[in-house]
DNA sequence: GGGCAACGATACCGTCAGGGTATCGATGCG
DNA sequence: CGCATCGATACCCTGACGGTATCGTTGCCC
């Protein structure tokens, strides 16, 4: 199977319409036709239901949908890294560091620097982003490494070294009643009048439904629950970034966050096993 | 890029040989010199140094390599999937379970039957294998879902549930002075005069220096020890299967094994799901 | 040191895959 | 029942890819 089979069977099957779909890739239809019955023909399945007013995917051509945009984003990962080694002046290609802009900046800045002081190191890039956007970076071949936070983000087809544990807190407003407590549990919390735990996206960019309001990153947030709008459950360590109108109270029975290094599996990159035995070493 | 160019690519980096490369794809040599010439000018890199006696690859051609294989692997993955989801006559697809002929059949054999009782239960097929080839098979698209034995086997790329923990214990031939021992520690078998411990090949099928025998797999292994030539450290569930000339004595200090069934991490396979749930809740 | 063999690069050519335009046939809708 | 929409078909053309022949370079060995 080639890529340009796999682009435009992924196109048609995103649109479920040979129009739309030819459009967006630039040809026109016929060719696209011509293209996806081929793809039927040697694959020796049919992957489109199509009458002449819908176009439905079948279970093989659904399961081609999910496995073929694994496949491409395989294919456009090896083209940017080998793009990435190329270019870079010393032949040796630099690191890019994925994290989300809310991770604690002490660990990376101790990472950046132990790494830094290491025989061979190469110099790092630090991309920060939301949580949805980091697995997909590291898969597209944009960025080599990432600091995640389990249990929130998935570590899915990614290798990871656990660098560190810590517990969580309840963010409320400085002057909320709970702020004099010296600890909380979740049941305290899950229900507080007028500040509900917020919304996060799912990968897909939708929102679960429910009270809260809807946050894309932890800024906005924090920004909320100052604005008495919300309250939050987070790590330890974010208690170094709240303005003075902020207080943090330690939950007991929130499950604990772990910050783990990630990278894709087949790396053999020197530059990121270093970085990551520099990162376990912490 | 298309996969024709990556699977040039790949020949000619493996073989380092345009001669050979290009006998092993089949074609002339002259296309193929085109072709990665080609490809490196899209690429804007040197991925080989090529003097008219030798070829080697670049630190760009080299990530290439890696990087390649894995997209080459997704893309084999892709077809092979949907071809198996269109040939099967339900249209739903079966399931294809790998594990290690040496593993716990009892487990397994709870699995399937709580996995066929479910509602909407797809035929499994299992394939028994060595260690090596589970996680080809699972990256290549010819399996669904393994089951795996941590820290032995690697779950790189991989999603995993933990199904079950067990200690170890070592092997030894019937009548061994250890056998009458209740339990022993690793320090007291690593030494037993002409009675090494195994070892096992590496992920590229080379051994490791060391006086042991060479296995290839747990059958192998269990030989050896009854002919008084190896002991084994193995997990505890191996005991259903030791003949009566061979004993058993829990090892304290062995790491335990973990029991794992793991999966693709982009599969969305309702299948695969359903049998992972199932697994959990055993 | 010169002839030779091995090997990648280049030149040149033919074929067919893939893309374009025009049009058909089917289907849902007003 | 006519019309608009949309995928399929027919037909043509270009260029990408593969093949053969040959060149240029480089170790190697007598």
């Amino acid at each position: 199977m080639e890529t340009r089979e796999l682009r435009y069977f992924v196109a048609v099957a995103e649109e479920l319409h040979f129009g739309r779909a030819a459009q967006r890739l630039g040809i026109a239809q016929p060719p696209l036709s011509r293209a996806i019955r081929q793809l039927e023909r040697r694959l020796g399945a049919v992957l489109l239901e199509r009458t002449s007013r819908t176009v439905t995917l079948t279970e093989a051509g659904s399961v081609l949908l999910d496995e073929g945009r694994a496949a491409l984003d395989a294919v456009d990962a090896a083209e940017r890294r080998t793009r990435r080694a190329a270019l870079s002046p010393t032949g040796r290609p630099g690191l890019v560091l994925v994290t989300k802009a809310s991770a604690s900046s002490e660990l990376l800045a101790k990472l950046l620097d132990a790494y830094a002081a290491e025989p061979g190191a190469v110099p790092v890039d630090v991309i920060l982003c939301g949580p949805a956007e980091q697995g997909r970076l590291l898969r597209e071949g944009r960025a080599d490494v990432a600091l995640l936070h389990r249990p929130f983000d998935s570590t899915a087809g990614l290798h990871t070294e656990e660098l560190s544990t810590e517990g969580q807190v309840v963010v409320l407003p400085a002057g909320h009643p709970l702020t004099a407590r010296s600890h909380v549990h979740m049941a305290d919390i899950s229900s507080l009048p007028g500040l509900p735990l917020p919304r996060w996206p799912n990968a897909d960019g939708t929102y679960p439904p429910g009270p809260g309001p809807q946050v894309r990153d932890h800024a906005q947030l924090l920004q909320l629950v100052a604005l008495g709008r919300a309250c939050a459950v987070s790590p330890e360590s974010c208690r170094t970034q709240l303005h003075a109108d902020l207080a943090a109270v330690p939950v007991l029975d929130a499950p604990n966050v772990t910050t783990v290094i990630a990278w894709p599996p087949h790396s053999r990159s020197r530059a990121v096993a270093d970085l990551v035995r520099t990162a376990t070493r912490l």
